[in-house]
DNA sequence: AACTAATCTTGTCATATGGCAAGAAGTGAA
DNA sequence: TTCACTTCTTGCCATATGACAAGATTAGTT
């Protein structure tokens, strides 16, 4: 049980964190394995999201559609990311996302009442997540800024600097939304900024 | 005392919602006045809230100063709105913002823990409440899409038919900096409209 | 009333980004 | 392999928006 929690993805997860080996055996049962094929939904448009994610292997992205029809991404994960939606984990709102798998993907799930059983008893547990889940916010506050302030190239850069691994995997045209340019932008600012 | 109640401006607030002139005379005691003169900071970036507000008259604006200094407007606030910094109140995060009264404000204060006990134990306010919060999140979160999706002069169009006192009442840099535009830009695009 | 400072408008020009379409390259299926 | 399909690149041109600076207008202060 002891070598089957060290090895464990959440154990990477939890490990810069002040969460005792202790704690640990608490926590890690309360996470179940998911996995979700490629084009799988984690969550649909209207639904209520009782649980979330934190995503080891693949990568996934949200996306809405706005009233003209255009498909936006609005978030790119990939492992180690949280997967969740505030409003409709907080405040049990229908979501306004689409959570698709971009690729086969490696999830753990845990769910609202677990979690919160947890953040409430175990303080260790509560910073963390307190953490993680204020980052994820900021992360994408600071994405909403920077479509402001920053020049797409800016935005790329930044992009490439934070996940590269989304830049090697991801299609242009779903980073390209979530920068908020075309696909034929983003085409021609690798092209600048490989040479 | 129920006259009191009934003149009062969170009256209003809480009329079209299920909650009874009972539960008002155990919810709006909560619920204390605050005077906010011109400039005044409701928040300022680094500190933790541990109340939120409702605005019952007067404006104010929230905004962050990104790395290269640039002053950009986060949210423009009226009367009836709910002014709150998701991840300070409920992670007891430092915000990273600024929120400071544009003219002189009545304000509606209510205690983080005030706000939970009654969210736990009253289900008409915790619908109410839920509605609200949930609102107010959805709403950066399509302005974050529209910045991407929509024109400028779009963005305008929406912003005039959704809050028209915010056009009439807040300087056009805030307006323009909250649009994603310059305030050469947004002049502009008054003239056209007007035309 | 007079003065200063802030706000808003307007002109000229530069540039980032989009729209469209054609071709190139890569991917997957039969 | 071959064929269809998606993804990515590139060219040409249009346009939304920005940068800067000069006035005009308005608001605040003494």
């Amino acid at each position: 049980m002891d070598e089957k929690i060290e090895q464990h993805f959440l154990n990477t997860v939890f490990a810069s964190s002040g969460i005792t080996k202790e704690e640990l055996k608490t926590i890690i049962p309360k996470y179940s394995q998911v996995n979700f094929d490629k084009n799988d939904y984690l969550l649909k448009e209207g639904q209520v999201e009782k649980k979330y994610w934190f995503l080891e292997s693949g990568f996934i992205r949200s996306y809405v559609v706005d009233t003209e029809g255009n498909d936006i991404t609005f978030n790119l994960y990939g492992s180690g990311d949280v997967i969740i939606d505030y409003p409709s984990i907080f405040f049990f709102a229908p979501t306004r996302e689409n959570i698709q798998a971009l690729t086969d993907c490696v999830c753990w799930e845990i769910t609202f009442e677990d979690f919160q059983e947890m953040f409430n008893c175990i303080p260790n547990y509560r910073e963390q997540q307190r953490g993680l889940l204020v980052g994820s916010y900021f992360a994408l506050k600071e994405h909403s800024i920077s479509l402001i302030a920053d020049q797409a190239k800016d935005r790329y850069l930044k992009l490439m600097k934070d996940k590269p691994h989304i830049i090697q995997n991801v299609s242009l045209k779903h980073i390209a939304t979530f920068l908020g340019i075309t696909d034929t932008s983003l085409s021609r600012i690798r092209k600048e900024i490989s040479s």
